[in-house]
RNA sequence: GGUCGAAUGGCCGAGUGGCUAGGCAGAGGUCUGCAAAACCUCCUACAGCGGUUCGAAUCCGCUUUCGACCUCCA
């Protein structure tokens, strides 16, 4: 079937068909995390949502350079630009060097999105890497005169950069609308104008990450990082850029300023934000407190949690809605998850053993429903990455799988094709695009065992002695495994 | 306060003008020694009030409630 994508544009709030600049090459730029502290909830459901983006990208056949920095300086604590660096605040909290926090967390992040099953980007640019590109995009923007240095602080001009551009393009926002509602704040009387923000930032001789510049010692602003290091890896001009929608109003405006003001281009065509993930209804965020780290949830360890979910579980929840929509979490809503996660799992399993044995005559009805299920997975995703409708289709397809296992009906009612093409479209959403991963795959010696008290639980069973055979199947759901017998006499177990 | 967005059945969550997703939970059935799993059937909702239309969950207006951003946050 024909491939169309469409994608909702934050720039132009529409769905629009996404067409590469140079196709089949695709350049993604996605704002990454502070490496301050653990990654919450909130945070790794936009890096799953972005992962999917990249997989099905990849997955329509897109030589896909995906950019995803590490933010390891310049991101200020506190309002404005008064604040302090939050990683060296970190720093000086634990007496570490501001580079062992950085290690740490970043570490713990590439654990957390692997455990995740979330592919690496193709470059992870940190931006203490990148101070040099940095202070020569500075230097740009004041050539342009649109940023002017203050006792050895750089500023960029809102104001004056609004005279000929659209500051507000993104947000959506009228320049006036925007210098009536800020809040005042303390502590800013460099700046010329109310909107103005930090290019770079003149350290205080204790500062512990600081470099040299042009204007002194100092270090980068924060929206500063990911123009410079999009710029160098992906050009002037890429097609998609991605971050939280929280990022959108203040992060990605200035991002879209700074690039414009140095050279003339917005950065990307595609501007793509995924929606908060809410808990009780309020946004899961470090600062107010409700947040929870993934670990927690797997053990179950958090207050708010009746037990504990494993990381597929978690993606697949994440699945369930769209990236665009809000996810409120609750111990019933990801409980519901994980039973319909389970089912397609299972489905996966019983799919790489079904085979078309008997040759039976073609029922053209179930043929076309199969091939329409298989459809319906590629027109999910191509409706704006759209994975609950594409589990919508797996979950279709997840029935006749069944069925065919079970043998109500003869996987051999389909034609050959349409069943190969069951099989690869199955296998490719499940695992490939979705990202999910059986977890219920068992170590050699538990296989072996479970193997051996099967076999004499289905002796007992064949002697009718059932009170030893039930005994046996209740001994094992009270180890965690659950046995299902099949018609055909064999017997399958899963983990519960 | 300003700006923007959201409100869908017990729970979650698609859906942008007619064909009234899907999952989970619940009920009934088939299968089974009994279970479990699986399959089948049932459970037909769109905050409220107006309006546009032959027809609205879907468009418009008002009201209510909630949220986001405006201040660090994915």
């Amino acid at each position: 079937m024909e491939q169309k994508l469409f994608v909702y544009n934050t720039l132009t709030r529409s769905k629009e068909e996404f067409k590469p600049l140079e196709a089949p090459h695709v350049g993604m730029y996605v704002c990454g995390p502070t490496v301050y502290s653990d990654v919450h909830l909130g945070n790794c459901r936009t890096f799953i949502s972005f992962d999917l983006i990249f997989r099905y990208l990849n997955h329509l056949g897109y030589k896909v350079r995906y950019v995803r920095n590490i933010t390891d300086a310049g991101h200020l604590e506190g309002d404005a630009d008064d604040g302090e660096d939050k990683i060296s605040k970190k720093a000086k909290l634990a007496q570490l060097e501001p580079m062992e926090i950085v290690q740490k967390y970043t570490v713990d992040f590439h654990k957390v999105m692997e455990i995740f099953n979330a592919l690496p980007p193709s470059i992870e640019p940190t931006a203490t890497g990148h101070i040099i590109e940095q202070i020569e995009l500075v230097k740009d923007i004041m050539a342009r005169g649109l940023a002017y240095e203050v006792d050895g602080s750089v500023y960029f001009d809102v104001e004056k950069y609004s005279q000929t551009e659209d500051y507000g393009m993104l947000n959506g926002r009228k320049l006036e609308d925007m210098l009536n509602n800020t809040r005042s704040l303390g502590g800013q009387d460099d700046k010329h104008g109310k909107l103005d923000f930090a290019l770079w930032i003149k350290a205080k001789p204790e500062h512990l990450m600081q470099w040299p510049s042009p204007w002194g010692m100092g270090f980068p602003g924060w929206h500063l990082e990911c123009s410079a290091m999009s710029n160098k890896y992906l050009g002037h001009q890429f097609d998609i850029h991605g971050g939280g929608i929280d990022l959108m109003p203040t992060h990605h405006t200035n991002e879209i300023a700074q690039n414009i003001a140095s050279c003339g281009k917005v950065p990307a065509n595609y501007w793509l934000h995924t929606n908060m993930l809410t808990i009780n209804g309020q946004k899961m965020s470090k600062s107010l407190g409700n947040s929870f780290l993934p670990h927690e949830l797997f053990l179950g360890t958090h207050p708010l949690l009746k037990k504990g979910y494993s990381p597929m579980v978690v993606r697949f929840f994440f699945m369930q809605a769209s990236y665009r929509s809000t996810i409120d979490f609750s111990n019933d809503a990801i409980e519901a998850a994980e039973s319909f996660y389970k089912k397609l799992s299972e489905s996966a399993k019983k799919l790489a053993a079904l085979e078309q044995k008997e040759t039976t005559a073609v029922d053209a009805e179930v043929d076309a429903a199969i091939n329409t299920f298989c459809d319906d997975c590629y027109r999910g995703m191509n409706d704006n990455f759209n994975s609950p409708k594409t589990l919508e289709a797996l979950n279709n397809l997840s029935k006749w799988i069944n069925t065919f296992t079970v043998g109500t009906r003869k996987a051999g009612e389909v034609s050959a094709d349409t069943f190969a093409r069951m099989k690869k479209t199955y296998n490719d959403f499940f695992f490939d695009v979705l990202g999910l991963k059986q977890e219920d795959a068992s170590g050699g010696d538990t296989d072996q065992l479970l193997e051996l008290i099967i076999k004499l639980r289905n002796e007992a069973k064949a002697n009718k002695d059932y009170a030893t055979s039930d005994k046996i199947r209740e001994g094992l759901k009270n180890a965690g495994f659950q046995l299902n017998d099949s018609k055909q006499g064999t017997t399958d177990w899963v983990r519960i």
